[in-house]
RNA sequence: GCGCGGGUAGCUUAGUCGGCUGGAGCACCCGGCUGAUAACCGGGAGGUCGCAGGUUCGAGUCCUGCCUCGCGCACCA
């Protein structure tokens, strides 16, 4: 009982309305339970008589229910009441029968004050033998009613019932357990416990909270390692008990062990159960026969030892052991808090006075993509051979680091991985490709080649190289591999593909030897080779395929880059000029004015000095020439717009009639007038609070303005047309088509054509442009004619276009 | 029951010390570009930042409670 709870003694005044099941109580009998449950529990009517906390009927003695099931043996606290803090009074009736040896409160308790430790149960489930006529030999939990029914028979229930609770069951079978007291071997975890502490926060955990709070917190909790298991396959507890004394003795070596052996008994050389059984030692004690206790030892143990078992120590390794140990690094999921984590400290402590593992990396667990955890039984487990054999281990690996943070559980999506197979390898890949071809073709090499004169977008690719090396290693370094990876990924797809290479294609398409290719091919090469060293420990495969590919050696063997420089003014430059052309096409969206068709002239108005990127800024912007523009106003007049809840509240129905008026009026003017104090239209006075100012651009031409840091710059096209534009223009979309054309035919690149081409309501195609497009599209002959054709055609501007394609 | 960590668009996620209109990718819709690769660019649609309170001039962010998911621990008499 609890000796705080308080109980309550009742008499049974009357029969209860209704009652189901066994037991029952008839009128005058008396019952104690607590308090706080009677109304749940009693069913009769009833007097109470007197209320007391449990201490008062702790050592009085009782009856006990099945009398034959366990002996006294001496005890004098059997059949009496003892009190547990434990009892609680949410369920039941505060009153528990305790079981010494079938759960752990009940054995603590029964080994504190002296209940008799006997099993009533056998290993084998059922009741033992003497435990009661109807019971004995019966698996208990086929017993249940017959208890019940015992109890009733003899008037010691009040009442039966139902109730849910949780129960334990083999995880494997689902088959329900017994909780069973049984002799084991322990080793004092408890005796080190300040030790561990002090050990853990040596190690540098990751994420940090993991080893304060979670193992931490199973530190400070930390319970004797119970070491023994009842199992035929493990390795043997090297303990040898007397036969005739009971001495015990833990053999240290095979040498012991032989040493110990008595005359005539094998002496293990397997030492594996069951040969080692077979080995019989000579007490020390009393020169009677020792047997090896059958028990081996929990699994867990050997993976505890793994910090010098790897190394077979101490048995002539040489060093190995102690150059490795303390370990830099290890790394397992977060449910090995008890498992891994906890027992290599706890050898290692216990063995060594020392921890093993210097970092530790405490990974989230792979759920799927619901979020449940993977389990074979439920079937919802993925299979990493199918993204291996459909993606790759690379594109797989790559995904699960850069999916998050490694220590927060991950949903593993399957479209996640074809994502970044996508994305991040073919895209590498074709990078490769692009640069190995050529190279190989223009037989470069980069340690003999001369380097070339760089260029600024060479200057700018290895600037923004320098950056994330820096940057990723520090982020490696810091557990960030996800922040490192996503970074690196982001450089490969967007700085390297999408804007390096593209914007170096032509240099390396020019097949005479130029300095300017070289410098390209110099830079992609060290782009390649470095970010094959950044991305080798996530994705180990391709990285070292182009690694092998471009520097003849694995990159596993390759150093860490270094950093050069970060020169962070190119890396802002650039970031504008790339901003400014995004600007480009947007103006032309809004201005309906298509990409093919070039533009006279774009302005830059205000910002840093970009002239190092014009040629580029002027083929993405598809523009005749880059100027600088110091005077926004030369491009764009403000204008006067109404207001109209200002002017509405004003004029009402005349509104129509005012907003003609502004509408009609030159906005200068009304501004001076406004300024003046003199504006009237339609009669009413117009304020500065009536109108509002808006900027627009002047008649031919388009702009929009991105903000930078703490300043602005302005992009202005001009929309006039001229023979000459349209007739580029109109080249541009003939040689667009025809390149798709000859990829549909799967022409080789240095394949030529014959074209033929006819031109119905169009500008004037002018001789330079008829000459680039021959060039462009490689025709060995090409014929320009008016009117209609045959062949495939298409509309741009008002025009149409036959042409055909083949090759010559 | 106790402890640790999550919950942000249909999905995956970023979000710094509390501070501008909560960003991005996938998928979707519209448009563009491409000898440019499962690529790229512009625009659109899509948000109760798990719920409820509180602190604050201001909360996705800090505090409290609750719901929910994952993990660990304990209990299951």
């Amino acid at each position: 009982m609890g000796p705080d709870v308080e109980y309550v003694r009742v008499r049974v005044t009357a029969d209860p309305e209704n009652w189901e099941g066994h037991g029952g109580a008839k009128v005058g009998e008396e019952l104690i339970l607590a308090k706080d449950l009677f109304k749940e529990v009693i069913r009769h009517h009833c007097e109470e008589i007197e209320t007391f906390p449990g201490s008062d009927l702790i050592g009085r003695s009782y009856e006990p229910l099945f009398p034959d099931a366990v002996d006294r043996d001496g005890s004098e606290t059997a059949w009496t009441v003892i009190g547990a803090d434990w009892v609680t009074t949410t369920d039941g009736t505060g009153v528990v029968h305790t079981a010494v040896m079938y759960g752990e409160d009940d054995y603590n308790l029964g080994m504190e004050v002296g209940l008799p430790a006997q099993h009533t149960v056998g290993m084998d489930g059922a009741f033992l033998s003497g435990t009661h006529p109807s019971l004995d030999g019966r698996y208990v939990k086929d017993c249940d009613t017959t208890v019940i029914e015992l109890m009733h028979d003899a008037g010691l229930l009040y009442r039966e019932k139902m109730y849910l609770h949780d129960y334990p069951h083999c995880w494997r079978t689902g088959h329900p357990l017994l909780y069973y007291a049984m002799d084991s071997w322990f080793v004092r975890m408890t005796a080190v416990k300040e030790m561990l502490l002090e050990f853990n926060s040596e190690v540098e955990w990751a994420p940090d909270w993991v080893g304060e709070g979670r193992f931490g917190e199973w530190l400070r909790n930390v319970k004797d390692w119970a070491i023994s298991r009842e199992r035929y396959w493990g390795t043997p507890l090297p303990v040898w008990v007397c036969n005739e004394c009971g001495h015990q003795h833990c053999v240290g070596s095979t040498e012991e062990m032989a040493s110990m052996a008595k005359e005539g008994s094998p002496v293990a050389e397997d030492l594996h159960r069951p040969f080692v059984d077979d080995t019989i030692l000579v007490c020390s004690e009393c020169n009677g026969d020792m047997k090896r206790e059958p028990f081996v030892m929990d699994c867990w143990f050997d993976s505890g030892c793994a910090s010098f078992a790897q190394w077979h120590h101490p048995f002539g390794e040489e060093g190995k052991f102690e150059n490795n140990f303390p370990i830099d690094y290890i790394c397992e999921g977060v449910d090995q808090t008890r498992g891994g984590f906890y027992t290599l400290l706890a050898v290692s402590t216990t063995v060594f006075d020392s921890i093993c593992y210097k970092r530790c990396l405490s990974l989230g667990l792979i759920l799927d993509a619901e979020g449940k955890k993977m389990s074979k039984s439920k079937g919802n487990i993925v299979d990493p051979w199918d993204h291996f054999n459909r993606e790759g281990a690379d594109a797989t690996r790559w995904y699960m680091v850069t999916a998050g943070a490694p220590w927060n559980p991950m949903k593993f999506d399957p479209n996640g991985v074809r994502e970044t197979y996508g994305k991040m390898f073919l895209t590498l890949w074709n990078v490769h490709r692009f640069h190995a071809d050529y190279a190989a073709l223009d037989g470069f090499d980069p340690a003999t080649s001369p380097k070339g004169n760089t260029t600024p977008l060479d200057d700018w690719v290895l600037s923004r190289l320098a950056e994330v090396v820096e940057g990723t290693t520090k982020q490696f370094e810091e557990w960030d591999f996800h922040k490192a990876c996503r970074d690196i990924e982001e450089f490969v797809v967007n700085d390297v593909s999408n804007w390096y290479v593209r914007r170096s294609r032509r240099r390396l398409w020019d097949e005479a030897d130029s300095d300017d290719k070289l410098a390209c091919q110099h830079t992609l090469h060290k782009v390649l080779v470095t970010v094959c060293k950044l991305m080798a420990p996530v994705s180990p495969f391709m990285s070292d395929t182009i690694h092998r590919n471009l520097e003849g050696v694995s990159v596993h063997l390759a150093d860490w880059p270094e950093a050069d420089e970060v020169d962070k003014e190119i890396i802002e430059t650039m970031a504008l000029v790339r901003e400014l052309a995004e600007t480009g096409r947007r103006i032309r969206v809004d201005a309906d004015r298509r990409q093919r068709l070039p533009c006279a002239e774009g302005w830059i108005v205000s910002g840093p000095d970009l002239s190092a990127f014009h040629e580029i800024l002027a083929e993405e912007l598809n523009v005749e020439i880059i100027s600088l523009e110091k005077d926004l106003d030369r491009f764009q007049r403000v204008e006067v717009v109404p207001n109209r809840r200002t002017l509405g509240a004003k004029c009402r129905q005349d509104l129509p009639a005012v907003l003609q008026g502004i509408e009609d009026g030159e906005s200068q003017a009304m501004l001076a007038s406004i300024e003046a104090g003199n504006l009237v239209i339609a009669g009413y006075e117009i304020g500065a609070d009536d109108i509002e100012l808006r900027r627009v651009e002047r008649e031919g031409y388009a702009a929009q303005t991105v903000q930078i840091a703490d300043s602005s710059v302005s992009l202005v096209l001009d929309m006039s047309d001229s023979p000459e534009l349209l007739s580029k223009g109109l080249a541009r979309d003939i040689t667009r088509r025809i390149q798709a054309s000859r990829k549909d035919m799967n022409l080789a690149i240095e394949d030529t054509i014959a074209l033929n081409v006819w031109m119905k309501d169009s500008p004037e195609l002018f001789t330079p442009d008829k000459e680039w497009i021959i060039s462009e599209t490689r025709a060995s002959s090409a014929n320009f004619n008016s009117g209609e054709g045959e062949g495939d055609s298409f509309e741009v501007d008002g025009a149409t276009i036959w042409f055909t394609v083949s090759r010559s």
